[in-house]
DNA sequence: CCTCGATGTTGAAACGTTTTAACGCCTGAG
DNA sequence: CTCAGGCGTTAAAACGTTTCAACATCGAGG
């Protein structure tokens, strides 16, 4: 390997001072065209690669930001990602992805790390809401998909409760009264909100609340949604749901999935209800209805408010959208032809 | 935000030197207990965050490799990336994911920047194969699910035309001989490799090089799988193959949900094929029959050889794996009950 | 002819670590 | 009493950039 070849090779190679040299890297217009030829054929000649640790070391700055994501291998999230990605391109910024994969270990580490390198910000789907505090070392974070409860920083979220809320009135509407939620563990803010949506759709509705089973999954992940849908499968027929809502849509479709093997038909057995509308949620052979969350928009809106932290009047804000209900197959009583 | 507190200003409030505050941090067992502690505390009261930045000038080394994933949004792709994270942190290293995003002007910018950081290595499953030459920069990089030609680097794939030959095999030995392939655009290795692997099945199988209709598509996503699916129908009964096999699983997704749509039934009106067998794959309400490739330890095998890149003796490999069918219910002739 | 401002270029001082060789101290052996 | 050697600590020199004040050079305006 090459013994690293450094601005001030290239200053000699052409002839300039380093000083000129790292204008032409930094403000082109600042020097003459003449020079910076002579300096960008030097740097080309020898194969040059600025040193980003050197640079940040005396500017302070980073050009960087980071995205620690709480799973990588939901859609979901990699839709949010995007989002924060154009974003953070449109500002010039990189992004570094880090997944924490729901492992509140690999969140600190990542977090210790991010500080250390002094990236320009961080955006995170924290693990949990204690791991949420732990973030503040000077670097900007911005929450996402979770509300800061204080007011030490901002945060983008989407109204769950509102969204379960969504979900269970168009249920009830359909005319169902014996309803499922599937999703967990609890400890998730996430399904806590969506649960107690469902509930006030129950009492909007004047329903009993044992009009609600509560299935309660490990993970929101798409083995645990087959799993509940064996557990839903088994139970006698008068006391059996005929909707369920899952708190996201790897579960509804691990219960769709289930549903079919088993010999259930969905909708007319069980009516399922999503909530994410990933890709793969309109692409599964019964299209599935599900709770939309303005995913792209999130990731770009938490950007944007992570790339104003550090300017001088900064306060923080808690965005929160609406999500919106999407009617596929997976309820309509009627089947598209 | 805190005038941000270094190294020295620790070393004055424990009563030492910088050099054993630096002890401390990298080598804690030369500095004696006591005044470890009293490091150790003055690092907490002061909140103290090493500068990375610094270090790594100083140090040169960085303890953080990079994947540059070809499409985030792909479920094989975060799989690959969990087998490369698990390598990684078993050997102290974090990992940084980027998203190309089958962009080669995203690709390159994320290369340069990550050489500028002087990462410790670099994965990469390159847009194509010219933009996989200019990555050579001083810091090594494994190409990922490419094989690489030359033997200036290492690289881990998966036998693509025989993946290609086990999937069209298993539906000529369905009886099948009129097959489309879906796939696409060719610039892409993978799938001209799959291409060539269904045409040495049917080779092998004596059919006429007709016999498969080649659906070139724009991209590897679901909706163009959904795309070529209208096309497919409109195709006249008498000569529309009766199975298809998809360069990848997201395609075929995108076909099985535009067959449900359009009223044909899978896989008796057409039996599909995929690729990749993301769990996506097996989760769909028509059980995707689909080649599977060892994701996870596809990068986890990647990760490992480029951690050994600057052992001394170092030789570049070219790691290669076998893919396998796995049968499910989207081509066998017999629906489960 | 002098001054002034504009334009390009430069020398040298940071930035916050790691590292190396040297240092003082102490202990135990000779 | 000396000396070798181990131990813990330190001063100072890097690492490769950016930045700032200062310095030439030159053309124009007085």
């Amino acid at each position: 390997m090459k013994p690293s070849v450094g601005i001030r090779d290239v200053a000699q190679h052409a002839g300039v001072s380093n000083a000129t040299v790292s204008n032409v890297l930094n403000r082109p217009d600042v020097v003459a065209p003449a020079t910076r030829q002579r300096v960008l054929a030097a740097i080309e000649e020898l194969g040059f690669v600025r040193n980003e640790s050197a640079r940040q070391l005396r500017a302070g700055r980073s050009r960087v930001i980071a995205y620690v994501v709480l799973d990588a291998a939901n859609p979901f999230f990699t839709d949010v990602a995007r989002g924060v990605e154009d974003a953070a391109r449109e500002a010039g910024m990189a992004l570094f992805l880090c997944n924490s994969a729901s492992d509140d270990g690999r969140e600190r580490e990542y977090l210790e790390l991010l500080h250390e390198q002094r990236v320009e910000g961080i955006l995170i789907t924290p693990v949990d809401a204690e791991s949420a505090q732990v973030a503040e070392r000077g670097t900007p974070v911005v929450l996402v998909d979770r509300e800061a409860t204080d007011g030490t920083r901002c945060s983008v979220a989407v109204d769950d409760v509102l969204g379960g809320e969504l979900a269970v009135t168009h249920l009830i509407e359909n005319g169902h009264t014996r309803i499922a939620m599937v999703g967990g563990p609890l400890s998730i803010q996430q399904v806590r909100d969506r649960r107690e949506g469902a509930v006030r759709a129950l009492t909007n509705a004047g329903l009993p609340l044992d009009a609600l089973t509560f299935l309660e999954t490990k993970s929101l992940q798409v083995a645990e949604g087959r799993e509940a849908g064996e557990r839903l499968v088994g139970l006698p027929a008068s006391r059996r749901p005929t909707a369920a809502f899952c708190a996201n849509d790897l579960l509804a479709l691990g219960l769709l999935q289930s549903m079919t093997q088993q010999g259930l038909r969905v909708p007319d057995d069980l009516a399922v209800v999503g909530y994410d509308d990933i890709e793969f949620a309109a692409a599964a052979a019964v299209p599935l209805t599900s709770v939309r969350q303005p995913r792209e928009q999130l990731g770009r809106t938490a950007a944007q408010l992570l790339l104003t932290e550090n300017e001088p009047g900064h306060e923080h804000r808690h965005v929160k959208f609406q999500p919106e209900l999407v009617v596929r197959a997976s309820t309509s009583v009627k089947r598209r032809p």
